[in-house]
DNA sequence: TAAATCCTGTCA
DNA sequence: TGACAGGATTTA
């Protein structure tokens, strides 16, 4: 479900709500989504009675900056938060009915309550003590270029581009690479670009890296800027859906008429994915 | 680099 | 009943 735009917005709706407050109780209904039954009780003793002391995001990780009153781990520690596909961070008061598959709940000290809802169960909470044995996973360490962050521009993007032979659709979507862009952003990215989704990396030109470099961060904040998009499942921290499900030009529209030409947009897996793109906008072969 | 896997819900 | 869904990892 969730990528980076919708994950900025949960970032931003919900921080307003946790600046400050201290758990005083963690409840796990489902241990799974801590990583399982052998890591609930290491959790549960470094999150209660913590205190919230920021929100941050790196691709479609939440970081739940904490602070311990006894100062165990420096003090400082950290939990890595991922929806995957249908996972829910929201903020609720008690006597809000909770959403079907709520598996943790943080209730908080002045009296509401952080609660993560996930269908599928794909989402995971992971704890960052500090301690050995308490690391991050791969996908967290190995992730590529911020988007929004400084420093992303067309020769770090060509940099990290260089010498790979796959389609740039999969490019896109490989987290090493970009941090952040999934499944509807990517066609979003690439119809603005007007690249074919299976074009390869290597036969893209500079005029096309540089189009790549500048529309991403243009079509993601801009995304931010709708609060993201809803097609089915996704709610911000505050359980609102997002708008930008107004500005798509292809995803979710195979056969209505492109935004740009009017030709019908068309639909192919491609890169094991649902892919949407204007085959006339978007011409095969051509790198810029 | 593709397919299978983890899950549940929805739609054709 | 089967295909598919906004993600990522593991296996072949």
């Amino acid at each position: 479900m969730p990528e980076l735009p919708e994950v900025e917005t949960v970032r931003l709706t919900v921080w307003p709500e946790l600046a400050g407050r201290r758990i005083s109780q963690v409840l796990i209904q489902h241990p799974d989504v801590v990583g399982g039954a052998d890591r609930t009780a290491e959790f549960v003793e470094w999150l209660h009675e913590a205190t919230f002391t920021g929100v941050g995001r790196r691709g479609k990780y939440l970081i739940l900056e904490m602070r311990r009153p006894d100062g165990k781990g420096g003090g400082q520690f950290e939990v890595l938060v991922h929806l995957r596909m249908t996972g829910k961070l929201t903020c609720a008061e008690p006597a809000d009915d909770q959403l079907p598959h709520t598996h943790l709940r943080l209730c908080l000290d002045d009296g509401r309550e952080l609660r993560f809802a996930d269908t599928r169960r794909f989402g995971r909470w992971t704890l960052l003590s500090g301690e050995p044995g308490c690391k991050a996973p791969r996908g967290y360490q190995e992730l590529g270029l911020e988007p929004l962050g400084e420093g992303f521009d067309a020769p770090a993007l060509g940099a990290r581009l260089q010498g790979r032979g796959g389609k740039i659709k999969a490019m896109l979507l490989d987290q090493r690479i970009v941090a952040g862009i999934g499944n509807i952003y990517a066609d979003e990215i690439l119809h603005r670009c007007g690249l074919h989704p299976e074009m390869r990396a290597a036969q893209l030109g500079p005029d096309a890296v540089a189009r790549l470099a500048a529309t991403i961060p243009a079509v993601l904040s801009e995304a931010v800027g709708q609060g993201g998009t809803t097609i089915r499942d996704y709610v911000d921290g505050r359980g609102r859906k997002g708008d930008f499900v107004y500005s798509l030009r292809v995803y979710g529209r195979a056969g209505e008429p492109c935004l740009a030409c009017g030709h019908a947009v068309a639909k192919a897996t491609i890169a094991g994915r649902s892919t949407f793109f204007c085959p006339v906008c978007q011409p095969a072969g051509r790198g810029g």
